[in-house]
Parts: C-alpha cells; sequence; structure tokens
DNA sequence: GTTATTCTGTGACATTGATCACAGCTGGTT
DNA sequence: AACCAGCTGTGATCAATGTCACAGAATAAC
C-alpha cells in the first residue's frame, strides 16, 4: 500500500484531492519501531507528527514512583504528535509501541503548513480532539464516580471499541491486552482486575478463552456499565 | 465595554484585524444568567457558541443518582459550546451559572463561517482544545494513581490558577468555592476536603481566612503535589 | 522437551476514604 | 437582634480495594 493509500484512510485527510494527498504525502518519511520501543519520550520536545500506518501504540503518563497510566491505545490510521505541535508545550506523555509497528512522520513546519493551507484539514483535526476530548471527559466521569467493577467494565468496552469484531451481536477482542495494562486504564490494580473478570464471567457476560474475551450482549453490557 | 473589546481577549480571535472582529461581533448575541441558572443541559443538541464576557460557569457532569463531576470552572474570556458543534454529538456535559453571568453567543453556522474563513481561528482553537485535553490527561493520572489529599492539592493547583492573585510568591484565592464543589473536581467527599484543608493548615502549606485561601509558598506548593 | 520467564488466580490483611450523624458557624433576611 | 439556610468540622463505623505473598498456568527461550 503506498503512502497516499495509508493518508486516504486517516480522518482528517479524508476531504482532500489526490494531487494534495500525493504531495503531503511525498514530505511524510516512514519509520518502523519494534514491540516495546519508546517512540515518544516524556519530557522531549515534541517536533513530529505521526500517523500509524501498521500495528498499534500505547499513549501513557509515568507518576514519579514508576506506576503507569494508560491514556489511550492508538492503532492503524490514528495519529499522534499533534499536541506539542499545536500549543508548543513539552510533551505530556509517552508513546510506546505495543506491537510492532510502522509510522509515517511529518515535520512540525510541514504539519502547520498543511494546516495553514488546508483548513478542511484543520477543521477535521478540531472533530477529532472534540472527540477525545470527550472521551477525557467520560473517563474523568468513571473515575470519580465508579466503582472498580464499573471502571473495569467501561474499560472493556473502549477495548471492544478500539480493538474488536463484532459477530451478531457480540463483539470478540482477540489478544485481550494483560491485566496490568487494563488495570493501568481503568485506575485500578492487577489482582482487582483478575478478580473482577472472573465475576464478570460467572455473571455470564463475558467469555474468556486463551487470550480472547467475548462480551455476550454488547448493547446490554453498555447498558450496564456506561 | 464593547463586544468587540470583549472578543479582543479572547486567545482565539487576537489574530484578527479591527473589522473582520467588528464583523463577527455583529453576529453576536448577547444573554443574561443569573448564579445558579442552567446554560446547557446534557443530552440537549448543542448548537451555540458561547464567549464569557462576565462572570463563571461550571461544567459538569452527572451520574444517574445525582452526584455530580466538576470538569472546569470557567471565566471571563473563557468560551464553551464548541464540542458539539465541531464533532455534531450531543452535549457530553452541563454548564451552569457558577455567579450572575453575561455571554455573547453565535450561531452553528455563522461559527463554522468563522472557521472556515479564517483559518487563524481554527488554528488558534485547535491549540486551546490540545491545552484543555492535557488538563484532562493530567487529571485522569492524577484520579488514577493519587491519594485524596494530592488530589485535593492539585485541585487548589488548578484553582489557584483559575481564580487566584499572584502577590510576591504566594498565591491567594478569593472566594475559594464550597468544599462541596471542590470534592466534586477532586474526586472525592466533602468531608475528605474538610479533613484535608485542615490538615495542610496544620503542615503550614495553606492559611485560611473568610473563604480566601492562600498558599504559601506555591512554587514549593506544586513540587509537592504536581 | 525442558527450563525460564511472565502472566494470572487467590487468600489474608491493612488501609483509605466514603458514609452517617450531628454540632458549630456564618452570612443573609426580616 | 433573632432566625434560618446552607456551609463546615469532626467522631464513629465499615466496606471497598490496594498490597503482599505465593502457587499455578501459559508462553517464550533454549
Amino acid at each position: 500500500m503506498s503512502k497516499t493509500d495509508h493518508l486516504r484512510n486517516v480522518p482528517i485527510f479524508t476531504d482532500l484531492t489526490d494531487s494534495d494527498l500525493t504531495k503531503i504525502a511525498s514530505n511524510m518519511v516512514p519509520r518502523v519501531y519494534e514491540k516495546g520501543q519508546m517512540i515518544l519520550l516524556e519530557e522531549s520536545m515534541g517536533e513530529t507528527f505521526f500517523i500509524i500506518t501498521q500495528g498499534a501504540v500505547k499513549v501513557t503518563r509515568l507518576s514519579a514512583d514508576g506506576r503507569e497510566v494508560i491514556l489511550a491505545i492508538l492503532g492503524e490510521s490514528d495519529f499522534f504528535g499533534e499536541m506539542s505541535l499545536l500549543d508548543g508545550e513539552g510533551r505530556s506523555a509517552n508513546i510506546v509501541a505495543n506491537e510492532d509497528a510502522k509510522v509515517l512522520t511529518l515535520s512540525r513546519s510541514d504539519f502547520l503548513d498543511c494546516l495553514e493551507s488546508y483548513p478542511k484539514i484543520a477543521i477535521a483535526l478540531l472533530e477529532e480532539l472534540a472527540i477525545r476530548l470527550r472521551k477525557s471527559d467520560q473517563q474523568i466521569e468513571s473515575l470519580s464516580l465508579s466503582d472498580s467493577e464499573h471502571r473495569i467494565g467501561i474499560t472493556l468496552i473502549r477495548l471492544a471499541g478500539e480493538l474488536g469484531t463484532i459477530k451478531q451481536g457480540h463483539v470478540t477482542v482477540k489478544n485481550l491486552p494483560y491485566q496490568q495494562d487494563i488495570a493501568n486504564m481503568a485506575g485500578t490494580s492487577r489482582e482487582t482486575v483478575s478478580r473482577t473478570l472472573k465475576l464478570l464471567e460467572e455473571k455470564k457476560l463475558v467469555r474468556r478463552k486463551n487470550r480472547n474475551l467475548t462480551i455476550y450482549n454488547f448493547d446490554a453490557f453498555r447498558q450496564v456499565f456506561a
């Protein structure tokens, strides 16, 4: 698949003509990361915009004592790095390759040129940031008000949305992240995730097999937890 | 103060010429709300962009059983309502006048026209959303990892930044919000806020007098909690 | 196939902080 | 000044859940 084809799938570029897209693509430099590799480090100055063409990354923040919060898991056609380009602050989060990953990168100046030249990109990007802000607000609510079972339920819903495949009303997440990662997304401990998953299974809300998790009735599940 | 003068103070409009600003101002309709009045209701479709010219509002989400999470407190020259205009989803939060407030409003179509006609506005708005997203991420981290004392400390820092005045290294927040509101910002209970404020006072980190709170050494305070 | 590593399950225990209950203030109103 | 409403302070209680410890599974490495 060519660079241009990849860009075509990215929401913020969908409104562009082929020739514009090709022009932008010509400025993009591909890079490859292997699983576990740090792509962007907190503290370092953000000077690059990234688009994922293959694989997945996790966006995290680390506390002084090394505990990790996972803010998001991003996959193909998602992008990151735009925050510090926009507001000029340093990076606020780490990005780690969650599996082997390929990305396209755009320099700060090329990215800002894009925004100036193509108002449609800026507007589409606004839309995307609005969506992310909405998700963050939901998460703040759930961390503030919900108990651990609900927070884990909500986390499973997020994972289902990002990694799952729907088949006749039930959703299967293949390659479920480790319990420790789920815990870091839900703001709870690994042990609590273990106990809660067992509980949800006993309640017949989900089934686990190998590394897969199936939510029997996704709508009902959302009803209960969201 | 004229409409145009108010707009001049709003970050997303600062780059415009006077004549552009006047043109936009002519489309804006002023409204007045009294303390406690609901400005925007969750569930209702968002069709208006608001700029605060006087007073303050709080942005909240409510759980089914009526508990409240305060996502932000916004004051003069802040704006809101842009989220549903951008992504087309319904409102995700309530807005309530926290004190008597005056606002300028812009209709959906005028707002979107602005973005199309003035790329600089779109870019400035991107910047603002990036800043908000950053704040949300910080809050998610603190809710996930910190104990109640730290969360309350961080909340005081937010309040100091939004409502405080600096004088030779120490910051005073006049008219500190009620403990219940602080609790709803920090994701804890009113009683815990009461006990924690007392503790912080005993530790000589803050002083309270009437409805004012002074943080003795703001930098040191941030060091401890952020 | 064996070993080593990493992940998961589960009991026991300690601790935080929510909740309840009520008394003491404070500031606004008549 | 007396009153009332709403905010604040504080003790007692208790449930939720983090932490520790270790055994059992699963997966990867050799």
